[in-house]
DNA sequence: TGAACAAATAGACTTTGTCTAAAACTCTGC
DNA sequence: GCAGAGTTTTAGACAAAGTCTATTTGTTCA
């Protein structure tokens, strides 16, 4: 066993414990979904996880992929970003951010929460609680021919 | 001819006016719908604009509300709200607002701009321009089960 | 080993939205 | 009023994201 092939294993088992964690049984499937999202920062939608997931030989299915992403952003692990009529992105960041979302290229791109002060905040509709705050900045390309 | 009618008839010249002076040809369909939207501050997603215009027989198909909702987007008349995975929303208020987004009720509320400052602004990335600012607040009923 | 439960699967299905080719309008100049 | 050109509408086929279901596979543990 080469030093590579120790770290990924190191890290499979961290991931597997990180899983065990927030309560989900570490399946191949989920390990190997939480990987891939894990491995950076970054913005995926279900059809590309499971493109990335299925690249070398078949791992898990498409109704899997959909039931992992739903159980990791149940647990707090993902975060669904809803900037695209028609496609959800889901965000490895946990932590409190926003985006930039360039309606020309489809690029989904963070803002530190602390570059976004918000200093007063609305009252709530009677008996309900928060869930959540999404802040998205619609950006376009300065060439961009749209009116 | 009653007055109903004469108010009405008004009411429609003035939507086909404000139509045109927005460049669109004010045709029936545009101006069923546009009545539709405009009768009031609301949110609506086309299935239900397409269920409301044909309520009393048949006036529109599903490829004119697509056709028309886009076309009013496009002209600044109606703002699309992306704030549910799977329909796009239309609100007949353009006026600078913000949303709440019940998650068990799906109920869309407006937050006027002024309830919510936002007092340091992120930069931009290379090369693009602003294109709108999205804030929604998600929110859940109190006695909601959801962890 | 085997009983009981959890997770994964293929593929049918649903829903929102787009596309296409044809038909129906609208407008203009005559 | 009419021909012709351009615009709009239409039905219905299509596409893509996501859900559901019945079955199989995997896991746990006594």
């Amino acid at each position: 066993m080469n030093d590579q092939n120790h770290i990924k294993i190191v890290a499979e088992r961290d991931i597997g414990e990180q899983l065990r964690e927030v309560g989900i049984t570490p399946t191949q499937q989920r390990v190997q979904i939480a990987e891939i999202l894990f491995a950076r920062p970054q913005h995926l939608s279900a059809d590309q996880i499971l493109a990335v997931v299925n690249s070398n030989g078949p791992i898990a299915s498409k109704a899997t992929i959909y039931n992992t992403l739903g159980l990791f952003a149940r647990k707090g692990l993902v975060r669904e970003v809803i900037v695209d009529p028609n496609k959800v992105f889901y965000d490895s960041n946990t932590s409190e951010h926003h985006h930039f979302y360039n309606l020309d290229t489809g690029d989904l791109t963070d803002i530190v929460a602390q570059d976004v002060m918000i200093n007063s905040l609305p009252e709530l509709p009677g008996n309900t609680q928060p869930a959540g705050i999404d802040i998205i900045f619609r950006i376009r390309e300065n060439d961009s021919e749209e009116a």
